[in-house]
DNA sequence: CTGAAAGCGCTTACAG
DNA sequence: CTGAAAGCGCTTACAG
């Protein structure tokens, strides 16, 4: 096969160069026209070309089978149309994967690619990440955070930054967290309008923002329904990750001398500890006592017996929020003020909770 | 403030310059070298430079926080030391964060960065993702499945391949599965150890690779066992994604003449519903009926009650095995010649299993 | 042992 | 309405 054909022959150049790959020369000389040209008629560019010399362009460049080369277009124009998502283990953990599926989900439809980057909390590895970007010069940043929480973050005057499940304290930032004052209230209210009046919560002992929000929304709730707040009704547990934090402290709460008739559990881990905890003692969900979850891990709320009534953590939409403003804000679309957006959080029923003893029929 | 200071004064150029990104130009520059010297240097070249040249050279470019521009470099050399993970819903599920994070752990290592692209299993998007990432002229590309099953994959005679949770039916491409046949063979064996000689099998009715390879697992633990297979103790459901599926299948084994004492399901969400359905029945979990899961889908294996025995998926070592296959495959280090590993699961004890009834005390 | 120069594939003033 | 040319920041023969 011979490399170079009969020039001007656009059927005969019509095939793919042998090896290499077809570049913005090719489709120039095959359509008889100037890499300006080119360049020009495929970015689609405001210069008025005559109506057939883009209709030729565009239509050698098809049957070439071009494509930009987006490398060479980064050197030139500094913009690379791929940006990163950098946290300390969003990626590492079974909690973060929706932020990442809503953040790529939302880049891919606006056409960019997603980089994912894990520092697993280390600052050395958060500077080599940040290096290993900054080399491939992505257009925007987004830190992640696997819990809603307080978040500062070097300095970085040449890229633009969201923040995701985590907030800059000096408000300098754009963000999006999930509303867990008023998730922590509905999922109260939920209680409280099945006719609870004496509505445990079982908080993470651990200083997040999370815990003092979704307290808030229970005093809010109580309040709301005119219930007193008894702070013998609040425990807490250092660990909210496996069940075993729940069973302690639900047992604190089972053994008040006046128990409660529900319990709202600061996570769905905590709630399977307490699920364990009340069958122990004989009790029955939701019949003798409702218990109502907070974060919809979904797996394990229907897995347990009786699925567990949850409030679901919005991360996809927060995924993609967060890519949604920063691409905005690299369109220059959004005026660059900050701001810190609340999704909301969504009450999942199932069948741990209904109304209290007292009220149940027979 | 000048933008230029005197020629041949590190001293007084070591300062960056003020907002344009410092270039190889600038070290050189300040160096008294050429960009060829710099670059040689950086690159740690074997050529033999005189070793005072290198130490000058590597110093200027720390004092000016020089760092290589991997966009320019890709111009010319044609790498970008970037490659992605393209799956139909890989990153778009809870089940696949694991595969996810041993892919960019392992990148990470070797100084690669990870894209991430979903398909949502639409060719179409396959080849925008396919395009998209050629025009940013990734490295290689690992191809990944959400379970255990052939894939076949659009030409690729560009970019090197590598498949995870998934296999080339024409093994012509290296990939990365788990060992659902050993798998399926050590939970059974947990049972027979145990003495059960009546062990049910509830598998995924869906015709996937796992769910043969599993049930061929099954039947050899229990010839190793002297156990005859008897047919009614398999049963199937279209259902392996809620509890209904395990609920309304382990009813089916419940209720044989001769009902096991064991049952071996197919994943942790069966095992869920099953654990629904024998608790219903009035039985105990596990005195009167062993239960044993495939997956650790650990949140859920822990909150159940009790805590369910199963077998892990090797998803991060899977993940890091591709990726660092795909590595090797790109440095040349390997030969191309297709692999297939499968990697081992490991049985999570928890207490779910035990002795059947009749071999108990008491 | 080191440097001048070409070139990777684009985009974009600038000129006509 | 269209093109020649410079330049983005590197790497790499090639020459000395």
């Amino acid at each position: 096969m011979p490399t170079s054909t009969a020039a001007g022959d656009p059927s005969r150049d019509a095939s793919a160069p042998s090896g290499r790959r077809v570049t913005m020369a090719d489709v120039a000389r095959v359509a008889g026209v100037s890499k300006t040209t080119v360049s020009l008629v495929l970015s689609n560019a405001e210069t008025r070309l005559a109506e057939d010399t883009r209709r030729r362009v565009r239509s050698v460049a098809r049957q070439l089978g071009y494509r930009r080369d987006l490398v060479a277009s980064s050197m030139r124009t500094s913009q690379t149309r791929t940006i990163a998502l950098l946290s300390d283990r969003l990626a590492t953990t079974s909690v973060g994967w929706a932020m990442v599926a809503g953040a790529q989900a939302a880049a891919r439809e606006r056409g960019y690619m997603l980089l994912i980057a894990n520092t697993e909390g280390d600052p050395e590895r958060e500077v080599d990440a940040l290096d290993a970007l900054r080399d491939r010069r992505v257009d925007g940043l987004i830190f992640g955070a696997l819990f809603h929480r307080a978040l500062t973050i070097p300095d970085m005057t040449d890229t633009p930054v969201v923040l995701l499940d985590a907030y800059d304290p000096e408000r300098r930032l754009s963000a999006v967290v999930p509303d867990d004052e008023v998730g922590g209230h509905d999922a109260t209210a939920l209680l409280t309008a099945a006719g609870h009046r004496r509505i445990g919560f079982i908080d993470d002992a651990n200083d997040v923002t999370a815990a003092t929000l979704r307290l808030d929304g229970y005093h809010r709730a109580l309040a709301d329904a005119g219930l007193a707040a008894d702070p013998d009704l609040v425990v807490r547990t250092n660990d909210p990750i496996t069940p075993v934090g729940g069973r302690t402290a639900v047992v604190e709460l089972l053994d008040l001398p006046d128990p409660p008739t529900a319990v709202f559990c600061f996570n769905d881990r905590i709630a399977s500890g307490a699920y364990q905890a009340i069958r122990a003692r004989g009790l029955r969900i939701p019949e003798d006592i409702s218990v109502v979850g907070f974060d919809d891990h979904e797996a394990l709320a229907e897995g347990l017996d009786p699925p567990l009534t949850t409030m679901s953590l919005p991360h996809e939409a927060m995924g993609r929020w967060a890519v949604l403003r920063l691409l905005d804000l690299l369109d220059g679309t959004d005026d660059a003020a900050p701001v810190v957006h609340r999704e909301a959080c969504r009450p999942v029923l199932r069948a741990s909770h209904g109304p209290p003893p007292s009220r149940r029929p027979g």
